[in-house]
DNA sequence: CTGTTAGCGCCTTCAG
DNA sequence: CTGAAGGCGCTAACAG
C-alpha cells in the first residue's frame, strides 16, 4: 500500500524514531531535521496507519453509536437522525472516528457490553433508544467504559447522559393546554419503560397541580410513540371520558394518529378538541392542522453528548447529567 | 485491560500459535488441544484484539461510509436515514464495521480520496449524497479502494453504484399524468449536478414523447430539492404558462412547497392542479392532500449497496451497476 | 499436529 | 538532539 515510517525514515536519512517524534509534535528536534522530514512526508504523501498506532498507543481514537432498534422502528427516523448528525460533526470537530452499531435486546442478551466495547476497540460509546430494562443499561452505568446515555438519565463515575429536560416539556404543553382554558386534558405517553415517559408524567401532573385541576388517572395511555398509538389512545381515553377536550401526546407521531382518528370520528382539531405534541419533527409543520409540540434541539443534544464523551475520555472527567431546555412551539392544533 | 492470546496460551499449556489456529477455525488441531484452549477461552473471556489482527492482516473489517453536507441539508434526513439504516444492517450481518464521515466539497477538495481511505484504513467505501461535480466522485471511480455510489451512475473495475431507475420512475409519474388527461405538464427537477436529476429529465421526456405530446423547455425548472424550492417553481413556471394542469415534482419536499404555493395563489390541489412527487417520504402520507409520488426502496438501496460492497472486497468482483425498480404511489394529489 | 521465528507499523524508554 | 532496541497482540510461513 503506501509509504509508511520506515521509508520516511529512509529518504530523509534519519532514524524512525526521529520521524515518529517529528509526527508527534515533539519539541526536542531540529528545525533543520524536522523541516527535512516534512518536507519527505509530503512529498511522499504518507499517512500514519492509524491501526498501527491505536495498537500501539492502546486507543483507537473512535468513539461507538449504540443504537437500539435502528431500523426496527419508525418512530426513531425523525428522533434519532438528527441526534446522530450532532455526534457525527462533533466527533469529527474534535478528531474522533464514529463507528455505528445497532443493537436489539436479544443481541445485548447474547454478549455483554464489555464484551462488545473491547472487541470493537472504541474508547468510548454513546447510546441512543435503550430502553430502561434493556440488558444494557445496567452493564453500561457500571462498567469502566467511558459512556453517554441519550435521554436515559443515569450516571455514575464514567457514565454521562443527556436529554431535553422532560418534566419541563410536559408541563410547557399541559400549561398550555390550561391557559387555553382547558381543564380535562387527556395524555397518550410513551411505554413506561422509557425514561422520558416517566418524566413526561411527572411533567403532567406538575402542571396540573400547579393549576389546582384534579388528577385523574384514567385520562392516561401508554402507547409505544408511534403514530398508530395515537389513535388507539385518543378512543380508548374519550371512550371512558367524552368530556376531554385536550389531548396531550408524548409524541408528535402519536399526535397526527390520534388527530387522523378524532377526525374520522367526526371532531375538528382544534375546533373541539385542542393537541400539543412533542418532539417538533418536520411533519409537525406539514400536517393540517399544523402541530402545536415541544421541540427538542435534538442536533444539539447529538454534539452535547459526543463532547461529553470525548472529555471523559480525554480529561477524565467523572460521569455527569446534561439536560437542555424544551421550547414550546405554538401552531394551529391548539389554536382557538 | 483483557486477557491476550498470551494469557490463553499460558492458562491452556499450548503455544500462541496453536491457540490463534484454533481461533481462525484451522482444522490442523487436535481435537482435545482444541477443545482445552476454547474452554480457557470460555472461561478467560478472552476477545481478539481486532486492531492486533487488523494489522497483520491488513484489512479491518470496516467499511465507510461517505456522506455529503450530512447534516447540513435538510432534504438529506428523509432519504439518507433509510439508506444507512440498509447499509448498517446488511454490513453488520455480514461481519463488518460501519464507520460514518461527513465531507463537504471543501474538504474533498483539501483530502484527496486515497488519503482519506489509507489513513482510515477502511476496507471500502460507500458513498451518498455526492453530486457529479464533487471532487471525490471522478477520484472514487478511478481509485483502486472499493467504492459504491448511491445515486451516481459511473462505474469502473473498483466501483459500482446503486439506484432506482430514475427514468422509469419518472416515467411512470408522468404517463399517470397523461392518462388522467394532463397534456400541459410542469416539471420542478432537482439541480442539474445531480445524475438523478437528468436521468428523471430523460424519463419526463420519454413519456411525452411516447404520448406524442411535445416538449416545451419553458416548462422545466431546477430547484435544490428542498421546500422551498417547490414553491418558486410553481410560481416560475405558472407565469410563464398558467396553462398548465399538473406539476411533477423530482422531491416530495419540493412537491409539497409547491402544493403549498398553489394553495396560497388559490389553486386548489387536486381539484385544479394535479401533482405527483418523488421519493415516498414518510410525510407524502401526512399531508393534505396526500402524494401521489414514486417510491423508491431506500432501505434496500442501502442492503443492496453494502452488499455490494462487500463482494467486491471478498470475491473480488468487478463493479457493476445496480438498478432497483421505482413504484407509483397514487395518493390524492392527483385524483380527479 | 505443534512450537519457533518473523514480522505488521508505530511509539517509547534508554543510552548516547 | 538522535538512534538502537523492545514491544503492542496477532498471524503466517517454516520446521519439526
Amino acid at each position: 500500500m503506501g509509504p509508511t515510517i520506515k521509508d520516511v525514515a529512509k529518504a530523509a536519512g534519519v532514524s524512525i524514531t526521529t520521524v515518529s517524534r517529528v509526527l508527534n509534535q515533539y519539541t526536542d528536534v531540529n528545525p533543520k531535521t524536522r523541516l527535512k522530514v516534512l518536507q519527505i512526508v509530503e512529498q511522499l504523501g504518507y499517512k500514519p496507519n492509524t491501526v498501527a498506532r491505536s495498537l500501539v498507543m492502546n486507543r483507537t481514537n473512535t468513539i461507538g453509536l449504540v443504537v437500539s432498534e435502528l431500523s426496527r422502528s419508525r418512530k426513531g427516523h425523525h428522533f434519532m437522525f438528527e441526534v446522530l448528525c450532532g455526534i457525527n460533526d462533533r466527533a469529527q470537530e474534535l478528531g474522533y472516528d464514529l463507528v455505528l452499531y445497532s443493537t436489539s435486546p436479544l443481541m445485548q442478551q447474547k454478549t455483554p457490553y464489555m464484551d462488545f466495547v473491547r472487541q470493537r476497540r472504541v474508547d468510548g460509546v454513546l447510546l441512543m433508544g435503550i430502553r430502561l430494562d434493556d440488558p444494557y443499561t445496567l452493564e453500561v452505568v457500571d462498567s469502566s467504559v467511558p459512556s453517554v446515555l441519550i435521554d436515559v438519565p443515569l450516571t455514575s463515575k464514567t457514565c454521562s447522559y443527556v436529554q431535553t429536560d422532560n418534566v419541563r416539556g410536559a408541563q410547557l404543553a399541559v400549561e398550555h393546554l390550561i391557559e387555553l382554558g382547558h381543564t380535562r386534558i387527556g395524555f397518550v405517553n410513551g411505554h413506561a419503560q422509557a425514561a422520558v415517559s416517566q418524566e413526561r408524567l411527572g411533567g403532567y401532573l406538575k402542571a396540573l397541580t400547579l393549576a389546582g385541576l384534579p388528577y385523574d388517572p384514567n385520562l392516561i395511555f401508554y402507547g409505544d410513540f408511534e403514530q398508530e398509538d395515537g389513535g388507539i389512545g385518543v378512543e380508548a381515553l374519550l371512550a371512558h371520558s367524552p368530556d376531554l377536550t385536550a389531548f396531550f401526546f408524548a409524541s408528535d407521531l402519536m399526535a397526527i394518529g390520534g388527530i387522523r382518528a378524532l377526525q374520522a370520528g367526526g371532531r375538528s382539531v382544534p375546533g373541539e378538541i385542542a393537541v400539543v405534541g412533542y418532539d417538533d419533527i418536520d411533519v409537525a409543520s406539514l400536517v393540517q392542522p399544523s402541530l402545536t409540540t415541544i421541540r427538542q434541539n435534538r442536533y444539539e443534544m447529538g454534539r452535547t453528548g459526543a463532547e461529553a464523551l470525548i472529555r471523559m475520555l480525554e480529561h477524565q472527567e467523572e460521569g455527569r447529567g446534561i439536560v437542555l431546555s424544551p421550547e414550546l412551539i405554538v401552531r394551529h392544533s391548539s389554536m382557538q
